[in-house]
DNA sequence: ATATTAAATGCAAATCTTTGCAACTAAGAA
DNA sequence: TTCTTAGTTGCAAAGATTTGCATTTAATAT
């Protein structure tokens, strides 16, 4: 079974349709890599699946966020990007202001800071959404960190 | 001196320009309260100073932005809304993925926050970002929040 | 006061994202 | 298989956000 067919088989499961659109998009994200744009999805899937309307596209991914199959996150400026899940590990990401880069955030430091702001502040953080913004290790230590850490 | 002027001051000397719509836009901000929007400050604003454009007011809050004076965030849904900052207290939002209540973090756990993440990332989390998304305790109890924790 | 210039504005066009609605169809029931 | 229906699609329009460019102007120097 290819991973579009298992990403197709666990959408069902949750309850949604799987209908032709989907299993291109989900074949397409399923082979494309981490930190998706909507745009890139479009023109991958669409050569697939001519018509496939980019409407369909915003709301397969929100369908698959609801079902917990994607996570979307904003880098600091650009389009909204997403990332297929995975369930086993969940993951946030840590998204540079100066350079842009995108380092991952392991299971273990979230389910930590999970907790912390659970005993505090009696909110769940959902731990597969966290999106922090900052100033990466090499930025700060090339001094471009300082404006903004004030 | 009125807060606008305050505010005017600030982003001055740091070397942005003043000019009468950034004015306005600062004067408005002042008076708004938090997690506006930007068609928000938008129509506020216009009624003090007809004429001006909404392409403006975007651009403005970017500078006020990169001046370190207001934080966006991105609440589940819907349009980016931002907030001046309270420089003598660094805060964040937990964002209800649910009924959407938004609740502030205060500064000493954002500190925490920071530190773990530093000690075991090299990443310095901008503690004026953050936003988290999860479930709050009121969905949470009512069963609301199930789906999303998974 | 006047000149200088980099930054900011308004406008229009481009891009990104959401939404209403009629037509279609996947999935389960009969 | 056929029926039923709620979920999904395409399309077009609306809404949100960004961008290029000619013009204007705040801040600084003269």
């Amino acid at each position: 079974m290819s991973c579009g067919e298992k990403l197709a088989e666990e959408l069902r499961r949750k309850g949604f349709r799987v209908t032709p659109q989907r299993g291109v998009i989900l074949e397409t994200i399923a082979h494309m890599g981490d930190h998706l744009s909507v745009q890139e999805v479009y023109s991958e899937a669409r050569e697939r699946l001519p018509g496939l309307n980019i409407a369909t596209i915003y709301r397969t991914l929100e369908s698959l966020h609801r079902a917990g199959m994607v996570d979307l996150f904003y880098p600091g400026s650009g389009p909204t990007r997403f990332t297929l899940r995975d369930p086993s590990a969940a993951h946030g990401h840590l998204v540079c202001t100066e350079c842009e880069h995108v380092v991952d955030i392991d299971t273990d430091l979230i389910g930590r800071l999970v907790e912390e702001v659970a005993a505090e502040t009696s909110f769940f953080i959902d731990p597969h959404h966290l999106t922090l913004l900052g100033i990466c290790d090499a930025c700060f230590q090339a001094g471009r960190g300082k404006r903004k850490i004030s």
